[in-house]
DNA sequence: CGGATGCTTGATGTATCTCAAGACGTGTGG
DNA sequence: CCACACGTCTTGAGATACATCAAGCATCCG
């Protein structure tokens, strides 16, 4: 069970207000997505799966999951992680087929959201939409600094960066207290976001808790030293493009 | 000098052209690109820098380009190319600071646009507008398959499956005959862009000789057996998302 | 001619992977 | 209630892929 509970539209409202200065109509707008059911996916589950061509659009409500793609020898890499309050399937408004795949990484909770509700919401509130884009340009912009990590980041420094950026997305969306949060996902996962193998991502672990940067432990994050922490991984906020 | 000379708006056109059907009236609409200044850039040169932000659109007529990040220690990475017709600032409509710099890997022409040109454009062929959201989506898919290579595929694997999609992307601007093109940049940028040192991109590219895969010499690269090669890179289509 | 740029090769060190095994906690069925 | 499977974290040993350093050569160009 998580520390913070987040629920409905609430993480989404926040996390589009970093953009730009909302009100209580666009959060009156956003809670008509909350009418459709809600759906489960357990832990270790696909939610899609790539080449799929889905019809409706998911707000992940609780838990985490991912972006992946895989090889046919099996090797797979984790691009994205997805927090409460991002969706999963926006650009099915212009690609159809999926080219990647989405797995849940914990037990989730998501809200099918069809085409024309979303719709609705726009038309109500059309700065919304200009929101939503924002967010999808700060996903690209987020894959852009994860291809920077893995080319060229040590272990240390990627995994370093990933924790800072993780720090920033959950505060945003209220699920980070103080420089801790829950981090519900295993070390094998991290791996498959890093691109290293599980055993070098264990060491590094290690080594960033015996150079005293983060303590973590019952999957639990805590940032020891957040300014040192975002020095040795050069951490620049500029790409998140939050407003404030 | 380029095997293929390719001028205007044309590599533009045909781009979109592979999306969805697109008729005489729409070539007419984008011509009004192409009344803005041409501008020139020489080899290894910067068109602009992380944090800018500009007030034009670039569209790249000639010559390549790459978007990069650096670090603050020097260390550099590619993480896409600019082919004639894309475009290179299409977010300034959303976002404002550049989170990444672009640079001219040749000399490159290009125009550059005036936002209210830009509009104007959409105005007239409405329909516009989805076609080069489709391109900033695939670009956006163009870059979770890198991290895929980045993450996973092999220094051979990488580099096959990097010559498989510029020989797709170039084939859909007219920029390649058969199945060979105009490769006009240097190794070192072939490994930067791949998160490998350039003496090993060195020894790859010589093991993809060796393997009768390529053919590579005087800036021409001719991709020998393309069955195979997308093969050993594990090279699936579906992420470029052309409709024909 | 001399300097810049790009390609190539060799030698050496090391970062990272792979394989293998054990410890611990948790849930499950007999 | 115990036995067992499963998932996760951890550690050790050995192999190798890749980086780094260094040098030589070719081509182009002013």
């Amino acid at each position: 069970m998580p520390t913070l509970t987040a629920a409905g539209i609430e993480p989404l409202f926040r996390l589009l207000a970093r953009y730009m200065p909302l009100e209580e109509a666009d959060r009156r707008a956003l809670a008509k997505l909350e009418t459709g059911p809600v759906c489960h996916a357990e832990a270790r589950s696909d939610i899609a799966r790539e080449g799929e061509n889905p019809t409706v659009i998911r707000l992940l409500i609780s838990g985490w999951a991912c972006r992946y793609k895989d090889l046919p020898d099996g090797r797979r890499q984790i691009v994205g992680f997805f927090l409460p309050g991002d969706f999963c399937d926006l650009n099915i408004y212009i690609l159809s087929a999926l080219d990647h795949s989405i797995g849940a990484l914990t037990a989730v909770r998501y809200y099918e959201i069809q085409p024309q509700q979303f719709q609705d919401v726009i038309d109500a509130r059309p700065h919304l939409l200009r929101a939503l884009l924002w967010h999808e340009m700060v996903s690209a912009a987020i894959q852009r600094e994860w291809l920077l990590s893995i080319g060229q980041r040590s272990p240390l420094e990627r995994l370093g960066h990933l924790f800072v950026e993780l720090y920033y997305r959950l505060k945003a969306v209220g699920l980070a207290t103080g420089t801790g949060f829950d981090l519900p996902i295993t070390q094998n996962h991290l791996a498959e976001a890093n691109g290293l193998s599980l055993v070098h991502m264990n060491r590094t672990v290690q080594e960033m808790r015996r150079e005293g940067l983060i303590e973590l432990s019952d999957r639990q994050l805590r940032i020891v030293d957040l300014d040192r922490l975002k020095r040795v991984s050069m951490f620049n906020d500029n790409y998140l493009h939050f407003n404030r």
